[in-house]
RNA sequence: GCCGGGGUGGCGGAACUGGUAGACGCGCCGGUCUCAAACACCGGUGGAGGCAACUCCGUGUCGGUUCGAUUCCGACCCUCGGCACCA
């Protein structure tokens, strides 16, 4: 028997063997109980897998292996994400098809994960390009058309200026295009829009019923960015039309000394007197060639414009001007606000600046003051802004408003209340979060469905036309007019209108790189379906997913807009759960060596390859697992993998060199490691912690590889428990035990807590809190007969020696602690 | 500025509900094997002092609670992510 440890040879011929037998099929409706394990699928990109991906995937792959071990029936499956801009972009550099592109990138990616031994049930893989699959992304963007939140929108909207692309709020990071880095600027276009602001507080408030990790939920609730407050109305001088403003502070209506339209405003022109006008267009005309990097970027100036008229202060019957100005944005609540320089510090800075009046309407409290490092006066001469909390002052009027002395919760209260019974106001909500641009005017994505018709409007692409195929291209660039290179192919683009016949056009936009993934993990329930996305059955039999797993980059918005698909589906009945994940985690990125990001211009990038070559997928899969805390960052160690090669070496060791005992019963020492190994993996897989199960292996391996034999019924349970973590090393050491069936679908051991008392223990012996001994007595000893042994211990006796003991405490089977004077 | 992580040996990192800090791994030092080296195996390894037994110091900083604090409380520093004129 071949006694050489030559992972390249075992590893293919279990991988085969898995593949042929499929060990790892999920089995629709069987009686085990379900669980669905679920990693985010990858894009399949030209340069293949990096070692982040592996990270999320071994660590799942490990939680799934145990499952089926436990006795569930798992779902553990893989797809391929595959629209989007790097294909595009080699296809317009290439002439080469994206769908070639992408299919050999997939085919590489899927070598690559077959390589590193992960137990996906490939019977279910599909990519978002297949047309069987953006078929069913197409039929549910007509649902939400046919429910209203699918609609068509002119607004202004990001325009990078190299792409050629209109991108989502979401796509611009500080001001620039978030692929290409390149300049963003405004344009009006119309666009398609999904309504997710319908389901904002849905989206908090059922992160309630969901276990995510803590930060996870803050990240999609500081995102959504609820706001309460009012909606008030201010009448303009000498004008029909009234303002209407959104304010979270409603109770500092008596300190608004000025209000500000966004420069997009459709009063503005209104509201512009003959005297502002030319002063007024011009700003207006700077604003919008503003790029958002200049209005964000450049915001230590304020800049603005009178317009000449005054507005009504609802409360006080004064006139305050109304200006003009880029830092009120046209996007949020009303696009207009009331100013209160004394407590709002934009506004404080605006007023400062332009010489406008400040009014303090609320007095801090003294400590929260003096804690500041502010004075008292400072605030209430208006000298200082002071946006916290307080007392309201100087704040009553006579048509039945008096806050006067109120603290600002009551005070808000008590002025909505006001408002609505003048009728000039209401209290309102507003979300930082706005709805989703869901055109791009690329080639490579998924058609949007839908036909204009000069007579009946747009109308969806009937269901027994879907999907809506990308057809052939010549060019894969947008066009100038920025429309996608999808409006130039004429026969595609006329067709008839669904309602009428009469001559029609396509959409020719595509749809975002986020949608394949909206609802991906719903199809994996049931991937072939060709006459719903997926049957109910499957869905109720699969559905939710029971964890997921992805990088923290995606806790945002892929999240965000899968949760939201999945609502939308679940209010039309068609899915069984409102959210589709019980459980997410992110894992850590994996930096290179030296800490830094892995990149190719740094020339640090650690291909899989390589070291699956070198050291083959086990100790890959060890390394990676044993590098640190899951969900933390971790530095790539091309030493420390030396680690987890020997950690392999000596099981292979162990399972080889060592003579095999049947029927010899354990000792208690052996009976201890043992079963203390099966219950620290056992619990450490839940959790992930997958360095410090490996830990306990370590010293199981330590503690057993270095004798002439070993017993089987040590061996055995513990390749069991290494199995998910290195599985076809196991699977093989396991075969040549005689056994015929995978250990992939072994029982998992249980642990019997009995064998982990100890006869006896290490009892730490210290005088005032200090250690000065350890003294080894029999469990659960007498109080007192410990305290005299370790009275009689020399080091601890010289400690006491003429001084007098206030006090021993014993706390029971860990240690003794004199406290002397 | 706001929100959320994280600061522990030369390095990656352990540590249950407050109870012997540094598990496990890397590296390093010494030894066995070898002509030699690598591999493998055995032993050592927080710092300072001491021949030694031992002693003192030590979990970002300062303070507090406690018989006892990496763990709890208060203030602060550094660092990494996310958000950022959102009224």
């Amino acid at each position: 028997m071949n006694s050489k440890y030559d992972p390249k040879t075992i590893e293919a011929k279990w991988q085969g063997r898995w593949a042929e037998e499929k060990t790892f099929r999920a089995v629709d409706f069987s009686d085990k109980p379900k669980y669905y394990c679920l990693v985010e699928f990858p894009y399949p990109s030209g340069d293949g897998l990096h070692v982040g991906h592996p990270r999320s995937y071994t660590a799942l792959d490990i939680l799934a292996r145990k499952k089926r071990m436990e006795g569930y029936n798992v779902l553990f499956p893989m797809g391929f994400d595959a629209f989007g801009l790097p294909s595009e972009n080699y296809a317009i550099k290439t002439g080469i098809h994206p769908s070639i592109t992408t299919k050999n990138n997939i085919e590489r990616f899927k070598q690559q994960l077959k390589s590193l031994g992960f137990s996906f049930d490939w019977d279910r893989e599909f990519a978002t390009t297949d047309p069987g699959y953006y078929k069913w992304t197409q039929w549910i963007f007509i649902q939400f058309y046919k429910h209203g939140l699918a609609y068509k929108d002119k607004m202004p909207i990001n325009w990078c200026t190299s792409c050629k692309i209109g991108l989502a709020n979401e796509e611009v990071v500080d001001g620039r295009c978030e692929r290409c880095g390149g300049d963003v600027e405004k344009r009006n276009i119309e666009q398609w829009m999904l309504k997710i602001t319908a389901y904002a507080d849905a989206l908090i408030n059922d992160l309630a019923t969901v276990n995510f990790l803590d930060k996870i939920k803050s990240q999609q609730i500081n995102w959504i960015g609820r706001s309460e407050g009012a909606n008030v109305q201010f009448r303009i001088a000498g004008h029909e039309t009234s303002l209407t403003v959104f304010t979270t502070r409603p109770d500092t209506l008596f300190g608004a000394t000025y209000m500000v339209l966004s420069p997009e405003h459709p009063l503005v022109s209104d509201l512009t007197t003959e005297e502002q006008k030319a002063a007024v267009t011009e700003y207006v005309h700077t604003a919008s060639h503003k790029s958002d990097l200049e209005r964000t970027e450049l915001n230590q100036e304020k800049t603005g414009v009178f317009t000449g008229s005054y507005a009504i202060n609802p409360v006080n019957g004064e006139e305050i001007p109304v200006w003009i100005a880029d830092y009120v944005l046209i996007n949020y609540g009303t696009g207009a606000i009331m100013a209160v320089p004394a407590h709002d510090e934009r506004d404080f800075e605006f007023a400062k600046k332009f010489d406008l009046p400040i009014r303090c309407i609320l007095r801090p409290d003294r400590e929260d003051a003096q804690k500041a490092g502010i004075d008292m006066e400072n605030v209430i001469n208006g000298n200082v802004c002071w946006p916290h909390d307080g007392t309201i002052i100087n704040s009553s009027n006579d048509t039945g408003l008096s806050i006067d002395g109120k603290p600002v919760k009551e005070a808000i209260r008590a002025t909505i209340q006001w408002l609505e019974k003048q009728g000039i106001g209401e209290s309102a909500v507003n979300y930082k979060l706005r709805d989703w641009v869901f055109s791009r005017q690329r080639y490579w994505g998924e058609p949007i469905p839908m036909i204009y018709c000069e007579d009946c409007g747009w109308s969806p692409v009937p269901d027994d036309e879907l999907p809506v195929v990308l057809p052939e291209v010549e060019k894969y660039e947008p066009t100038d007019t920025g429309e996608s290179p999808l409006a130039l192919i004429e026969d595609w683009v006329n067709t008839s209108c669904p309602n009428c016949q009469k001559p029609a056009k396509r959409e020719t936009d595509t749809m975002p790189n986020w949608a394949g993934s909206s609802w991906y993990f719903l199809r994996y329930t049931d991937p072939g379906n060709d006459t719903a996305f997926a049957s109910v059955e499957k869905l109720a039999y699969w559905m939710p997913v029971d964890w997921y797993n992805g990088g923290m980059e995606h806790t945002t918005l892929h999240l965000l807009y899968s949760r939201f698909w999945n609502k939308f589906l679940y209010d039309c009945g068609l899915v069984p759960t409102s959210e589709p994940y019980l459980k997410r985690t992110s894992h850590g990125m994996v930096l290179g060596e030296g800490g830094e990001k892995m990149s190719k211009s740094r020339g640090n990038v650690i291909n899989p390859d390589d070291v699956v070559q070198q050291y083959g997928a086990d100790v890959f899969r060890v390394y990676e697992m044993f590098i640190g805390p899951f969900d933390q960052t971790a530095a790539w160690d091309t030493k420390g993998i030396a680690g987890a090669e020997r950690f392999i070496h000596r099981v292979w060791k162990m399972g080889t060199a060592l003579r095999i005992v049947d029927d010899q019963p354990l000792t208690a020492d052996q009976l201890y490691i043992l079963h203390a190994t099966i219950k620290k993996v056992t619990e450490d897989i839940e959790s992930l912690d997958l360095n410090t199960a490996i830990s306990q292996m370590m010293i199981f391996i330590n503690k057993n590889s270095t004798g002439q034999e070993i017993p089987r019924e040590l061996i055995e349970p513990f390749l069991k428990l290494l199995a998910p973590f290195a599985p076809h090393i196991c699977e093989e050491l396991w075969a040549r035990l005689g056994h015929e069936r995978c250990i992939a679908l072994a029982p998992w051991p249980e642990y019997d807590e009995t064998y982990l008392v100890k006869k006896s223990v290490n009892i730490a012996i210290q005088v005032n809190g200090k250690l000065r001994a350890s003294i080894e007595v029999g469990i659960g000893s007498e109080k007192d007969g410990i305290i005299s042994k370790a009275k009689a211990n020399s080091n601890v006796s010289r400690h006491l020696e003429g001084k007098q003991i206030l006090k021993e405490i014993y706390v029971p089977n860990r240690l003794v602690n004199f406290v002397v004077r």
